[in-house]
DNA sequence: TCAATTAGTTATTCGACATAACCATAATCC
DNA sequence: GGATTATGGTTATGTCGAATAACTAATTGA
């Protein structure tokens, strides 16, 4: 089968690849019971702690009520908590709890180790070179 | 916001990059009310004509019930003819009609310089290596 | 102060993708 | 050569991620 030309459209290539990188997350993640959105989130809330639901739908691109229903999960499974903002009364600061934080630390291992395993063909030089490329793209 | 963490990871990096650019393709496929993947399906037809469903799944990774929408769809808009298969009584060969044939020609002009729209950042050398790392990651 | 905006939520819809089951033909293997 | 298994294609259905509409409560700002 013939794709020379598709192989020529970064777009193809970028899906496929990505599309292979988190195919290889899913398998390593099985155990967190995270799936890349949940992972994006709760390492965001990590690094971001006293975050709202709408900065992180604008750092995620994701829509408010979609969020809602994350939130609402991680909240049930005890990772995260939500506090009153401290000046607006409207929104609600989110913060891991214990065990979020013990799950997120070992989830953040485990995602790194997962993405050297899907570029296990690159350079580190090479991952490098392409997470610089990629961002340039997007940011 | 802080998302350094998310940006050393290639997945994240890869699924922004591929997002951001299916975004364009849309804007800029618009008219010819082609999808990433039916572009992709008329695109392999083109270069591989007599091709069969199962040989086109295998290419873009899709399952053969899905496919048979997209087939049936295509037909439809009198893009794609389906002809017994010279040696095996199962299969169909596909070839893409003349009105099909203008159609993807046309569109593959528009992907690839949709394409370099959303890789405008990007000097066309940085575009090659681009596409020779994804490429060591999903083929 | 009062209109416009924003954070968050609920209910619902749309669409991509996956599963199960089936028929017809091919290939395999005693 | 005939039974068995495998494969190409199809139908119907289900699941899940993503998008839309509409709403409340709180904030902003002219």
């Amino acid at each position: 089968m013939d794709a020379a030309f598709l192989q020529s459209l970064l777009g193809y290539n970028a899906r496929r690849a990505s599309l292979a990188i988190i195919e290889q997350f899913h398998v390593d993640m099985a155990n967190f019971d995270l799936r890349p959105v949940d992972f994006s989130v709760l390492s965001l809330i990590r690094h971001n702690p006293g975050t709202t639901s709408r900065q992180l739908c604008q750092a995620l691109n994701i829509l408010p009520p979609n969020m809602v229903v994350f939130l609402k999960s991680f909240e049930k499974r005890q990772l995260v908590e939500r506090a009153p903002h401290p000046t607006d009364g409207r929104a609600m600061g989110l913060t891991l709890t214990e065990s979020g934080e013990a799950l997120i630390q070992a989830a953040e291992k485990t995602a790194m180790d997962s993405g050297l395993k899907a570029t296990s063909g690159l350079t580190e030089s090479e991952r490098q070179t392409l997470a610089r490329l990629l961002q340039k793209i997007y940011l």
